[in-house]
DNA sequence: GAACGTTATGCAAACGTTTGCAATAGGGTG
DNA sequence: CACCCTATTGCAAACGTTTGCATAACGTTC
């Protein structure tokens, strides 16, 4: 451990150059001749020289840094222990990194509700992609307005100054839901809540197909995001009502996997007895037993589209939104 | 949108006092008379004023992030998709928001080799977390002798100058393995890979147990730690020996999960024929069927401690390992 | 009313970069 | 050799805070 910290001008003085040389010889700009670079690189890596980012980040008014925040409801907050968002945010992490950035994590509890003052006029970081709508948008909109450079993963489809990312969840709606009918469900039931806007499309699309089908009825069994409160409503439903359905489309593979138990341990077959599919395609979904059809999210390319829109607003772009395809993933759960 | 980004000396100047008394107000420091103070704050929120992050690391040397990194294996790079992984994770952000600090969340592609350059005299970060120690400490040990501040997720017993917080692993492989033997389990399986520190230690409670016992026998399936490789090695070694076990110690949940997949799709009866206990408690252990026994992992606490300890190093303590206790969660599948 | 103590505020330097502009060196040309 | 042009490098200011020290304001006491 050197006693103190060397900095811009220490290696300068030890390459025999100014500051301004050796800075802009680290940052490869094209003034310095290029032995000059070598030189001074070559340095800087034998001394194990970093620049000191605070420094730069005043200096140059950028952080190069994107804020991801996780905007979990109050009440639901036990979903942050959804893999899947936890897989978004992993995948946004790669995406981020390959780019040169670095990623906050970050959630309401110290972004406060003032986003834009905290993360951009804060300068601690370049722009924001928040991870779920969540039910109410307003700190969304607001932020949005204030100007920061901002991108969403949500439903696409919603209305709104910023740029949406999301899979088309209308279609993966209607896919699902054909998939059961087809699968020769007929009383087939919705678990989620539609007050989120993702699932108010997986709604909207599941409604549609039903009503399409003559002989085929819809319920919706409006329940928070978890597997454990899918699991006892089957069971209370069970209880109250017997088997009165045939087919569920869960709007998350956590909230399938919660019903699923529920119905074996009445002994209820699946996929004979009852159909279902889930959504995202978490590992889970591939090795629970049965395992279970599902509409698979691709989060690998949401990152990646996250973060370019992101950049682009850097640049002072105005993207668009964005509707990722999903695919069926047939599987024995229906 | 104000057109131009207000700092500490306007809002000074609209409040009539010097940046210095305007510094000091914001920071409530109790140099400044409390009416002052109230009148700048107020001003402060009233404007959407916030201090340059940027600037104040600078003057300050010191920016309260902590810097969060990931440590997979380059060949087991999936293993982030480990949901108890990114649940420690989630765990540590709650607990270094708690103390004022913000998480950096990275990985080796960003940081490099020289974690303490990059983060440290890079000011990016006040201190680091690891979490997992991978099978190569090297990076750990570089980055503690060159005096990062550091905290480690893993196995606590391992030696190093740096402060390792983790389950008692050694501990929890001797209840997990006694559990198996006491529900009548006699030709018990080892599936992980002892490479791992955490993993080995868990591994030599179960061979102690399984010595203590007169007529069980132990062995050892090495492998990653996905669900995947274990569906792929149990349906192996059913194919090739038959039924040759009655007992699982899996090394984390994932991994039981993917056996039990096996198993039941070769008709093999979870707990009758084969008993199975896992690790981390994770959301489906819950959730599968049958549900899982595993040994439950405090990460709510973990994340606490490291950053406690984290915090500790930061004042100049030399904060000693953590054993966490553990708890063995019985459910179906034993 | 002068001297003093206390309390509240202001001045100015410093943190370590980056960059516009100026300056220098080197080489070719008339 | 004077001139100019280009290729390189250096000077110094600026980014927006925080803080040691100096100063001012205001009672209090002799």
């Amino acid at each position: 451990m050197q006693s103190k910290k060397m900095k811009l001008a220490d290696l300068a003085k030890l390459a025999g150059v100014s500051t301004s040389t050796a800075s802009r010889a680290l940052n490869n700009n094209p003034l310095i001749k290029e032995e000059t670079r070598n030189k001074l690189q070559a340095l800087a890596k034998k001394h194990n020289f970093s620049l000191n980012a605070a420094a730069s980040r005043l200096r140059l008014q950028k952080t190069n840094v994107i804020a991801v925040l996780i905007n979990f409801d109050a009440e639901t907050e036990q979903s942050i222990d959804d893999p899947f968002l936890l897989k978004v945010v992993s995948d946004i992490n790669l995406a981020v990194n390959r780019q040169g950035y670095e990623l906050l994590l970050s959630n309401s509890y110290m972004a406060g509700d003032d986003w834009h003052g905290y993360f951009i006029d804060g300068r601690r970081a370049d722009g924001v992609i928040v991870v779920g709508q969540g039910k109410q948008q307003a700190r969304i909109e607001r932020s949005a307005s204030a100007g920061t450079p901002l991108v969403v993963w949500g439903d696409p489809k919603t209305e709104g100054d910023y740029p949406i990312v999301g899979s088309d969840n209308y279609r993966a709606g209607c896919m699902a839901t054909q998939h059961l009918l087809d699968q020769g469900a007929r009383r087939v039931l919705f678990m989620g809540d539609p007050a989120h806007a993702e699932l108010a499309e997986r709604y909207r699309g599941f409604c549609e197909q039903v009503d399409k089908t003559p002989d085929a009825t819809a319920s919706l069994l409006k329940i928070d995001i978890t597997s454990q409160a899918a699991y006892e409503v089957i069971n209370q439903t069970l209880l109250s009502e017997g088997l009165s359905f045939d087919g569920i489309f869960a709007c998350s593979d956590m909230v399938a996997l919660g019903a699923m138990k529920a119905l074996k341990e009445r002994y209820v077959s699946i996929p004979n007895d009852v159909r279902i599919v889930g959504f995202d395609d978490i590992a889970m979904a591939d090795i629970s037993s049965p395992s279970l059809t599902t509409i698979k999210q691709n989060t690998r390319l949401a990152g990646q589209v996250l973060v370019d829109k992101l950049l682009a607003q850097l640049h002072g772009d105005k993207p668009q939104p964005t509707q990722l395809d999903v695919e069926l993933i047939k599987r024995q759960s229906s």
